[in-house]
DNA sequence: CCAATCCTTACCTCATAGGTCGGAATTATA
DNA sequence: TATAATTCCGACCTATGAGGTAAGGATTGG
C-alpha cells in the first residue's frame, strides 16, 4: 500500500509551485536541486502533469512551469491521480470492467469503504492548504530584496 | 496504491475461515479449490497468518485451519498489516526511523492524513461483519446435505 | 501403514519501479 | 544571429519484488 515515487516527488514539486504561484515560470532545474530529484526523472513526471492540465509549460529560455490554476483548487488527489492512476486498493474498484463476483465477494465492502476513506482524505487537501503561510514569506523577501536593489 | 494479491487472497480465505468459524479445521485445500488460488501459494500466506497469531493449524491428517479468536475480534487491518507489512503511503511514516526533513516536508500532512483515514476504515471492520449472515445459511445446507445422504 | 495435511527451503519468471541517455524543438537575450 | 536555457520526446537500462512453483520432510487420524 506504498505510493510510487512518481507520486511523492509530483507532490513535493507541486508544493514547490505552490509556493511560488504568480511568481511566473519555474525551471525544473531549480526544483530538482532544491528537492533532490533527477532532473531527467522530474521532467517525465512533468510531462504528465502537464497533459492532466495540472500544470502549464513555456519553453525555452526563462521558460519552465507554473500551476496551471490556484493552490487552492488544485488537490492531492488530483496530483496522485495522474501520477499513480485510479486510487483503487483493489483492481475491480477501478472504474473500467466490474468483477464478475461482485454479488458473492465479501471481501469487496471492506475494500471499497477503503477506496472511499483513501478518497476523501486526498481530495479534502489543497495544493494551498499544504503550503499555507509560506507564499507571503517568500513574497516578503522577494519583495525586500527588489526593495533594496532598487 | 494496490494491494498485493496475497492482501487479496489473505482477506477472501479468512472469510471462508470466519463463515466456518466453530466448525473445526479446514484444510486449505478446500479454500484453494472453492476460491480458486493456488494451494502452494496459499500455504505461504497462512504461515504468515499463523505466525501472527490470526490462525491456529493442525497437522496431520483432519488437519487443517482454524480462526485463532471470534471472527469480530479480528478486523482487516490484522489481516492486511500482515500479509502487506505497516499501512502507511509512504516509507516515513512507517514506523522505524523518521524522516529527517519532518519539519520542512509539507507534504507530510497530506500522507499523514492519508494514513489516519486508512487505517480508520481498515481497522474499523471485522471478519464478523464481512460473514455476517452468512454461517447460518451454510451451516443449514450442510445439515441438509447430511440428512438426506443418510 | 498410508493418506491427508501442514511445514520448510529453495527456486523461477516476468512486470514494473525507478530511473538514465541522447538529442530535437523552442525561445529570450546578448 | 548565435548561444544558452529550457521543455519535449522516445528509447533504453537495471534491480527489485510480485506472484508464484517444486520437492520433499514432519505429523497425525483411521
Amino acid at each position: 500500500m506504498r505510493l510510487s515515487t512518481r507520486g511523492q516527488y509530483g507532490l513535493r514539486a507541486m508544493c514547490v509551485l505552490g509556493i511560488k504561484y504568480g511568481e511566473g515560470n519555474i525551471p525544473l532545474r531549480l526544483i530538482a536541486d532544491q528537492e533532490n530529484i533527477s532532473l531527467q526523472y522530474l521532467e517525465q513526471i512533468f510531462r504528465q502533469l502537464r497533459r492532466a492540465g495540472l500544470v502549464e509549460s513555456a519553453r525555452g529560455a526563462k521558460g519552465g512551469y507554473h500551476l496551471a490554476r490556484d493552490p487552492v483548487d488544485i488537490t492531492v488527489g488530483d496530483v496522485v491521480r495522474t501520477l499513480e492512476g485510479p486510487i483503487a486498493p483493489v483492481e475491480c474498484l477501478s472504474g473500467g470492467e466490474e468483477c464478475s463476483r461482485q454479488d458473492e465477494c465479501l471481501t469487496r465492502e471492506a475494500w471499497y469503504r477503503l477506496q472511499q476513506s483513501m478518497k476523501e482524505a486526498l481530495d479534502g487537501i489543497t495544493l494551498g492548504y499544504l503550503c499555507r503561510g509560506k507564499p507571503a514569506d517568500q513574497r516578503r523577501d522577494k519583495e525586500k530584496k527588489h526593495e533594496s536593489r532598487r
